[in-house]
DNA sequence: ATACCGACCTGTCAGC
DNA sequence: TGCTGACAGGTCGGTA
């Protein structure tokens, strides 16, 4: 379900609502659950930290904790709660006195008196704890992928599988690719490489790009990867400022449904004009998505 | 190492 | 109305 603009949409909300709370209890969903940690571990690191800030790493929500310590004592390390939406996940704060809608897998008490939920039919998202001041080497022990980080073993915490593409420049971005033969679209949804780009995004900065979603990545010039950084930036940005896209039931932490659909110029368009030659949209599978592209205007 | 493909789940919607 | 099959924004593990 959620891109990077979704995610962001996402934890920009929870943190606005929850940031500097305390966790007074968590409840886990029993069964086989999301869960990438042990529940029992993962509810004992929850319970009793405060939420110092909720914020998005790729397509990762990334929950900072603190926890307060008798005087005098040394601050200590706190794992960092990761959450990851999948395609159909949801968090949403609530009060309690509304009843648990089915697919609650998990639900965190807070000072407030409000409630976190973690919602998802499909379970495809997932839960989990990373450890503090982990580096790099810790991604096997939790699960979650995480960037090589050279050297330091500094205490970054969680830093996502691959590079942001907001932040990356355009010759890093570029150097994503070289040497690469698949396809361009593939190539994007890659989160080793770059991280928080899904279906939609890709198509729709390919689109804006003017490049051909089959085109082998390593075969791209330096200007069209330039034109391509240039618009898939733009695009998340311009995604991020309408809320992201809502597609079917995806929402924000306060149930406000995203407008950057509206500005969707192929994605879910087949057989629609191009806005800009009005040759119909096309609609192939390409590494096993559904991929839309203007036969005209991308090359 | 790189690349491809099916599997994992449930819900929804089009078509019969 | 009800059934069936295709499809859905994401990742992961196995295989070539």
């Amino acid at each position: 379900m959620p891109e990077l603009p979704e995610v962001e949409t996402v934890a920009n909300g929870v943190h606005a609502r929850i940031c500097g709370e305390r966790i007074e209890a968590v409840w886990l969903g029993g069964k086989p659950e999301p869960f990438k940690t042990e529940p029992a571990a993962m509810a004992a690191a929850l319970t009793g930290a405060r939420i110092a800030g909720v914020r998005r790493v790729g397509k990762h929500i990334v929950f900072d904790l603190e926890r307060e310590l008798a005087a005098g004592a040394e601050t200590s390390l706190v794992p960092q709660w990761i959450v990851h939406l999948g395609m159909t996940g949801r968090l949403l704060v609530v009060d309690p006195e509304i009843p648990r809608p089915k697919h609650t897998h998990a639900a965190l008490s807070l000072s407030s008196g409000r409630e976190l939920r973690f919602v998802d039919a499909r379970r495809f998202g997932r839960l989990a704890l990373y450890p503090a001041g982990a580096p790099s080497r810790s991604a096997n022990h939790t699960g979650l992928n995480q960037e090589r980080s050279p050297g330091g073993s500094a205490a970054e915490g969680f830093r996502g599988p691959g590079r942001e593409p907001l932040t990356i420049s355009a010759d890093d971005f570029a150097a994503l690719f070289r040497g690469r033969k698949l396809a361009i679209k593939a190539a994007l949804l890659n989160q080793s490489l770059l991280h928080g780009v899904g279906n939609i995004y890709a198509d729709e900065s390919l689109f804006r790009a003017g490049i051909r979603p089959a085109t082998p990545a390593g075969r791209l010039s330096r200007t069209r990867l330039a034109r391509l950084h240039a618009a898939l930036q733009a695009v998340l940005r311009a995604a991020i400022e309408l809320g992201g896209s809502s597609i079917s039931d995806y929402v924000d932490a306060a149930g406000v449904r995203g407008f950057f659909q509206l500005e969707h110029k192929v994605y879910g368009k087949e057989g629609e004009p191009c806005a800009v030659c009005g040759t119909p949209v096309r609609r192939t599978i390409l590494g096993g998505r559904s991929t839309h592209f203007c036969p005209r205007c991308q090359r």
